[in-house]
DNA sequence: CTATTATTCAACTATTTGGTTGAATAAAGT
DNA sequence: ACTTTATTCAACCAAATAGTTGAATAATAG
């Protein structure tokens, strides 16, 4: 199948499914749990859920009935390291970035809009 | 429209144009000269090129009936951004960065298929 | 056993994507 | 003027994507 990265970089390019990751920044979740803040169907969830997996973005398990959700970085550490490549983009400056965060969280948060 | 980085990580999902990309790292080119090495069309490669150019990661600026293209490494940066603020990723090792980028070289390259 | 909860499957739809070809445009070269 | 070169446009096509709904599966609770 194709190159990795094409499945990293564009599982990312979905706003739903980055917003999915950043929720997994602070907690493993179940499935359901994920999609309560989406106005969205399960089952668009799911299939989101399985992209991020196909990508190695997410891990999941099932445990009981309950299927778990959890990040796995290296894949996005992979799309870091590539795009790193270009230019030697200069070291974060994380000022700038916590605005940035702030701001993305405001403009892409599904509860928020 | 929608968020900036829809467009940026789509953008990179697709191999030729992540290759077009490489290309340009070494210098600005014409679109007939980027076309010249890929297996396509160079209307299909005139389209990669627009979907680079929408996304920010290229740009275009014709002179005579020659349309130049270069990079423009803002849009990456904010990928760059984004992605970094998964987890504080690890400031990157450049001797397995450098070994990546030849394996990427290798398996990507349209001259080497 | 039965009902509820968690998740996925299957079938369908609309839109987007990545490619094709042939014609069109526009600038240079002779 | 005519030809060549550079690029795009338009129409088309196949495959992939992102969503829907309703049924199916599977584990837990009562």
């Amino acid at each position: 199948m194709a190159h990795k990265l094409n499945q990293i970089f564009s599982a990312l390019a979905d706003p739903t499914r980055r917003d999915i990751l950043m929720m997994l920044l602070e907690d493993d979740m179940a499935v359901t749990d994920i999609a309560e803040p989406f106005d969205m169907s399960l089952a668009a969830i799911s299939k989101h859920l399985i992209v991020l997996s196909n990508a190695g973005l997410i891990l999941q398990e099932r445990r009981g009935r309950v299927k778990w959700c959890k990040l796995d970085t290296e894949a996005m550490h992979a799309a870091f390291i590539w795009i790193q490549s270009f230019g030697q983009l200069d070291p974060i400056n994380f000022d700038s970035f916590e605005e940035f965060l702030k701001k993305e969280k405001l403009l892409n948060k599904p509860e928020t809009t």
